[in-house]
DNA sequence: CGTTTTTGACCGGCGC
DNA sequence: GCGCCGGTCAAAAACG
């Protein structure tokens, strides 16, 4: 299992309310944020499609849905959270999925549903939820969102075309870590990646902000995300 | 020849 | 203030 402190090295956590998992048993993983965020995630070994943002201003209760990538033959999840709550996702029995309605103030769960695994056949393993830290004013930092991937490659494909800028080695890794921007004039989109330390097998992927564009799809692409994209938009 | 990568320099934040 | 560290810049090299 995931542990938060797994987490602590590579990303801002002072907005970070939850995380989730994806596929279940997992070696993909997401950071929901307050002020992002939902990714849109299809996931396919080494190809990761991250096809939307939703943004923060979106309000629209918790719609979460399982359905089939056609080009890939595997399962694509679609989350959306919004509103004035964050909706999360939380497997508790086995097999049992359940959302719960989040007060963003306090970080708790007001509500609480569950249903059947096989029923809704969701993507999502495991959510957790951290109390944020509120007090002190800090610099507004652009919405983070990263995941982890087993992959012997280690930039994924998800749509964009980026640059990378520069290259760091990390204290205590022995693996470098990579700067990428997005090449779209106007749009300042960062991601960065990394192997993980304790397990050179995952890559660790960040991305910062949020495209002012669509995708710049390769030519055989876009059937898929477009139908999502409207769906959502 | 335009675009991307490489890589040391530079810079700013932070802890001491 | 100083040194460390992570993030970015930018000139040169590499690429296609």
């Amino acid at each position: 299992m995931f542990s938060q402190s797994l987490f602590e090295d590579h990303q801002d956590m002072s907005s970070q309310l939850g995380f989730f998992s994806y596929p279940p048993n997992c070696n993909n993983m997401g950071i929901i944020s307050s002020t992002t965020t939902l990714p849109f995630i299809g996931y396919n070994q080494n190809t990761l499609k991250t096809l939307t943002m939703i943004p923060p201003s979106f309000d629209h209760s918790l719609n979460i849905q399982s359905t089939p990538d056609p080009r890939h033959k595997e399962d694509l999840i679609t989350t959306i959270f919004g509103g004035p709550h964050l909706l999360s996702l939380q497997k508790s029995p086995p097999n049992t999925w359940a959302w719960g309605e989040v007060n963003n103030e306090s970080s708790n769960i007001i509500k609480r549903r569950e249903f059947d695994h096989h029923e809704h056949n969701l993507g999502v393993s495991s959510i957790k939820m951290k109390k944020i830290k509120s007090s002190s004013r800090r610099k507004v930092r652009e919405p983070r969102f990263c995941f982890k991937t087993m992959s012997d490659v280690d930039v994924l494909d998800d749509g964009y075309k980026w640059r990378k800028y520069g290259q760091k080695v990390v204290k205590n890794t022995q693996h470098p870590r990579s700067y990428y921007r997005c090449t779209q004039d106007n749009c300042r989109v960062k991601k960065r990646v990394e192997r993980l330390a304790e397990d050179p097998r995952m890559v660790i992927t960040t991305y910062e902000g949020r495209h002012v564009h669509s995708p710049s799809h390769d030519e055989e692409d876009s059937q898929a995300s477009s139908q999502l994209n409207n769906l959502l938009w």
